[in-house]
DNA sequence: AATACGGGGTC
DNA sequence: GACCCAGTATT
């Protein structure tokens, strides 16, 4: 049987010193702003929080509260959301934004749980950090710090929930939700865990073998697609013609207009395609730009063209990563021409 | 149960 | 280059 009692003190009592000073960690333990917690939560998801942090400032500045969340126009939320992947956190988070200014804030787990972008854990994170409910987080680092501390080299979801529901703490689930997290991104790192740190070294499976980095196994990874595209710059790299990209890809972002080279098809092919849909004439080649993004390795073509289209300016826009570098062509392209 | 979905950090 | 990040939606 194991100690729970003395890991929830243990872990505990280095939270109450070591842990993080996060902003959304505003107001009394398990009953936070549940806008500010919600909006953090999102932004988090698969992303790291050293990074998370730089846009939240900025998104919280933009949009305070939820009516002036749900207020906004949806391209004003992508931009504000530039840079920082996974889109349709963003187009979520605004259409839920809506629903609560209408209807209100949910009241518990299973309402956050019907929210659009909210799945189990963000359910379960808002509702003990906001409403103060007793349900346990299973994120990558509780994934990390559960299968190390049990020993449990290929841990399931399943798994997880249920060593993470045993282990929490009743008297102090927001804390300890926090608490678990924090150990997991500052102590018990995937790579090279500071188990010397650790307040649960002493009954951790993982530490006891001598081998902590063995837990858990990695997950085996998607294969990397490779795609080659082509796309047209018409106007320049402050002015161009943009089209709003559909579909799950970087949708709702804006971008130069691109067509993917087809099995069996010729770059020169995809190229004629597509401006023969603009109606548009090409000229010079700027460049290739290689973008790799965790499922896709693209390689795309970026083509000078002509056409009567209307010019965005590519400051307001909502653009991707590649489209940025799309666009830097253009200025590499300028400099080359006037000679340095 | 798998796969799609960004972009960047770390070793 | 491998592996990961306060995961979710879709199939």
């Amino acid at each position: 049987m194991w100690p729970h009692a003395k890991i929830r003190a243990s872990l505990l009592a280095w939270f109450d010193q070591q842990g993080r000073d996060l902003p959304w960690r505003v107001g009394p333990e398990g009953g936070r702003d549940p806008y500010r917690v919600w909006v953090a939560e999102i932004l988090l998801q698969q992303t790291q929080v050293s990074r998370g942090l730089l846009y939240y400032e900025r998104f919280l500045t933009a949009f305070p509260n939820v009516q002036a969340l749900a207020a906004a126009p949806q391209g004003d939320v992508l931009k504000a959301w530039e840079g920082c992947g996974y889109y349709a956190r963003a187009r979520n988070l605004h259409a839920a934004a809506q629903q609560v200014a209408a209807s209100g804030f949910p009241a518990d787990y299973a309402g956050w749980l019907g929210m659009r972008g909210v799945g189990p854990y963000t359910a379960a994170a808002i509702a003990s950090l906001a409403l103060g409910e007793p349900r346990a987080v299973n994120d990558g680092n509780v994934r990390r710090v559960l299968a190390r501390l049990y020993g449990e080299a290929t841990p399931n979801e399943s798994w997880v929930q249920a060593r993470a529901d045993e282990l929490l703490d009743p008297q102090r689930p927001a804390a300890w939700n926090e608490a678990v997290m924090d150990l997991g991104a500052t102590i018990c790192t995937p790579k090279a865990p500071q188990c010397g740190l650790c307040p649960l070294s002493g009954t951790c499976t993982a530490f006891l073998a001598g081998q902590p980095t063995a837990y858990p196994t990695p997950k085996v990874r998607p294969k990397v697609r490779e795609v080659r595209a082509v796309a047209l710059l018409i106007g320049s790299d402050q002015q161009a013609y943009l089209e709003q990209r559909g579909g799950t890809l970087l949708g709702g972002l804006w971008g130069l207009p691109l067509a993917e080279v087809q099995g069996g098809e010729t770059k020169e092919a995809a190229l004629e395609r597509l401006a023969q849909r603009l109606g548009a004439k090409v000229g010079a080649h700027l460049g290739q730009v290689s973008h790799t993004m965790t499922h896709r390795q693209i390689a795309l073509d970026v083509y000078a063209a002509q056409a009567e289209l209307p010019r965005t300016a590519t400051a307001q826009a909502a653009l991707s990563r590649l489209d940025h570098k799309a666009l830097k062509l253009w200025q590499e392209r300028q400099a080359g021409l006037f000679g340095e």
